[in-house]
DNA sequence: CAGTGGTCTAGACCACGTA
DNA sequence: ACGTGGTCTAGACCACTGT
């Protein structure tokens, strides 16, 4: 009277005959979709490990299971006691590690100002379609600014924004907070797709950082999306003496802890 | 007399007091550090799941989430009945996915090419130090190559190889095989870090790309790691209009599957 | 102190690839 | 056909932490 568990009856009853998927990836995807669409928020305690195996059925291993594995990759943050809370997006990407400008100045020890050169609202052009990853003509915000360290142009910045993702973007001014950081707080979560490039700086970048045209620079372009959604499109030009960017890559979690500090 | 495990009794022995690590990790770093140390090299079989129990005298449910964690990580790869093997380190670096550079020039259609342009045996200078990552006054086999696509210069490469890591490389002329890519195959498993940075060319890359002084390159510095050794130092050098980087970021292990293509 | 996550067990059934 | 990994269970004890 001990053994003979019924087990995964539940899974392979014929209704989800096709779907022949894991009940791991089932819960997994679940939370990741609703974090990335945003219906779960940055700060939102997740459901306790006890309530999902209600949910979903199974014992409390599995569901731990998905639960540490979105922990690794820092899409949650876990509390004994509190719970599981979906974390903010470590801004940007974790991948490259760009931390925002303001954050990337102040490491530098250098006052952070920005200005906002150019703000309009139009349409979306054929050429912006790539660089937003859409078909259809869709409403837009288009934004320059520069960055300043110290009184020093830092970076400029070139930028798209959907309205129709972030419609509230239509009233911002950015008079005290630059767009990307704004934007980090009130995008849930994001994916993002990044090219890097050196160019010779032109026209309206040259200007704005002071520069001959023709020096060279470090351009940074980031497509954002969030709940499969295109977000915002920018382009950052670095002079290219200023800047650096630095990814390491060591192999799975705990690398044996300090290997590479 | 069924349950009453007598459980971690092991781990939680007087002599193991001061360790207060979890078995996962223990078993993980152990098999991280062999094959980091090329003690296990690529293609090596890992001990099945049986014979880790055993080693380890724990359940399999423990060793299975270690190697599942290590397959994530794309360290190992598994296949039933056959066994799990030690990867090979996927050219350079999972995160910026840099190809090698034949594989580069390959994927534009282009015949490809390369020159070895200087080679030479010295000993590290103090200025050399940092780039390697090293104290002591180290034998270096230094290099200069340049990558073709086609007739068109695409890459410049130099290069610092510690001939303590691997003192094969004093024998090697590069005749056949790109440094690059000859190292990949005889360094075990490795740990890099990048620098990316946007430069004017400067004499020896200007000739070697057939550029003039100061045209926008893109410039990648590679630091590698195996078995907590130096292992290279390499600088390549594009010219700016031909390369473009490109890293995507995406949640964790299968975000939806299809999201991004 | 109560409840959460952290870890582990000793099984079990299944799918699949190799032999 | 057999043995491996893939997945899951129904417990268990522990450590930590917020109240």
């Amino acid at each position: 009277m001990k053994s003979k568990t019924p087990r995964r009856t539940a899974r392979k009853s014929p209704e989800d005959s096709k779907v022949a998927i894991s009940l791991h990836q089932r819960i997994l995807t679940d939370i990741q979709d609703r974090i990335l669409s945003g219906e779960w928020a940055p700060g939102h305690r997740i459901p306790f490990e006890h309530e999902l195996m209600r949910q979903y059925g199974c014992s409390r291993m599995t569901v731990s299971k998905v639960l540490t594995q979105l922990a690794g990759a820092k899409m949650i943050e876990r509390r004994r006691k509190a719970g599981s809370f979906v974390s903010r997006p470590h801004s940007q990407s974790a991948v490259l590690e760009i931390p925002d400008i303001k954050t990337e100045v102040a490491a530098l020890g250098l006052p952070y100002r920005f200005e906002v050169i150019g703000r309009h609202k139009r349409s979306s052009r054929t050429s912006d379609r790539e660089l937003l990853d859409t078909r259809a003509s869709i409403p837009l915000l288009e934004l320059t600014c520069c960055h300043f360290a110290g009184r020093q142009p830092f970076c400029f910045e070139e930028r798209l924004i959907n309205l129709l993702a972030v419609p509230e973007a239509a009233q911002e001014t950015f008079g005290e907070v630059a767009p990307g950081a704004w934007l980090l707080g009130r995008v849930p979560w994001t994916i993002a797709e990044h090219k890097i490039r050196a160019t010779a700086v032109e026209t309206a970048a040259a200007e704005a950082l002071q520069l001959r045209a023709g020096k060279p620079c470090l351009t940074i372009e980031r497509r954002t999306w969030s709940a499969d959604q295109p977000v915002t499109f920018v382009r950052l030009t670095y002079p290219g003496n200023l800047h650096e960017l630095v990814a390491s890559f060591a192999p799975p979690e705990p690398p044996s802890a300090k290997r590479r500090r």
